[in-house]
DNA sequence: GGGGATATGTCAGTGATGTTGACATATCCC
DNA sequence: GGGATATGTCAACATCACTGACATATCCCC
């Protein structure tokens, strides 16, 4: 016996499921966290942050990016973005080399010293990605629970998982 | 044939794989834009932002939370908190009791008001996630990638596989 | 019951990263 | 030659983090 309600067939692309997602919400939040912080300590010993990793990241991934389409990529604005381009380029992480059919371009590259740096912080990113996908099964929405959860450092994971887990204690 | 260095077997734990794990990374970054993305234009009719989404959030998944333990799941300064928080307590989002055994600490609770946007910003991020499941298959390292993607905003995809997919121009 | 530890609140200053708005310069292209 | 485009720069401001210092209330132990 259902109610007309409960029997109302779902519509085709509805993307909401009747209880929302908080684990993989949380274990979204705690992964991204921690993905970023292990760049950060090696970053502070640079003098630099988060937005010269995201600029060197894409300046070493796409040499000869444009400031457009770094921009593009970055979706921030000029102005964000020359502070810290401007430090990577005196600091000689990056430089500048005029277009060659359009010479308004300021096409980016890494320099060796940039190079060395972008590669360094993707190494580390891609250890924490790298265990992650080890400890990881796979099969369809407990497999990406378990991907992030994996992503998260490992000593905090029971905490977050204790945390995210109170679903029981409000009677259902 | 192979020489020694290339024989040399991997330690056990290494999570080194021989390429980094670029289209992750970037794919990892760009999911968590687009993930934040989505409340961030909700909260600025409030007058909040992100660091009032999460205080909201883990009050609302924890309720009778103590300012303790939310510090060490957000894992900033108390005085960081504090801004937020007291603009969430003035505005009737958040509300504070004294605990029942210890009464210096001071037990969150959502507001009924506080619970209705919680709910209504976790929505909108099950909804992308749910989506994303979806349209994932899942089957290890390539599930994975092909979940992340799939958190991307539809229209950003392309432009973001393209940017990613220059493996090719430095002849490997 | 006095005193140190604990939980929280608050003031002041600073830094990183983002924003808007306005304007300058160089180059392209019709 | 002149408008569009690519980039650079100045100034002001918002958000959210930080450090350091200090205040208050409550707990708990000797």
């Amino acid at each position: 016996m259902q109610t007309a309600l409960e029997m109302r067939s779902k519509p085709v692309a509805d993307h909401t499921p009747d209880r929302p997602l908080y684990d993989l919400i949380e274990l979204f939040f705690f992964a991204y966290r921690d993905f970023v912080g292990d760049p950060d300590r090696i970053l502070e010993q640079y003098g630099f942050g988060r937005a010269h990793h995201r600029v060197l990241h894409f300046v070493d991934r796409n040499p000869g990016l444009t400031i457009a389409a770094l921009l593009d990529i970055l979706r921030i604005t000029k102005q964000s973005l020359n502070r810290v381009l401007k430090e990577l380029l005196e600091k000689g992480y990056v430089e500048q080399r005029a277009g060659l059919t359009d010479r308004r371009q300021r096409l980016l590259y890494p320099t060796p010293r940039g190079k060395a740096l972008a590669v360094d912080l993707a190494r580390l990113q891609t250890q924490r990605i790298a265990r992650a996908l080890e400890e990881t099964g796979l099969d369809a929405e407990a497999a990406a629970k378990r991907f992030l959860a994996a992503m998260i450092e490992p000593a905090e994971r029971p905490t977050v998982a204790r945390l995210s887990h109170h679903d029981d204690e409000d009677g259902a």
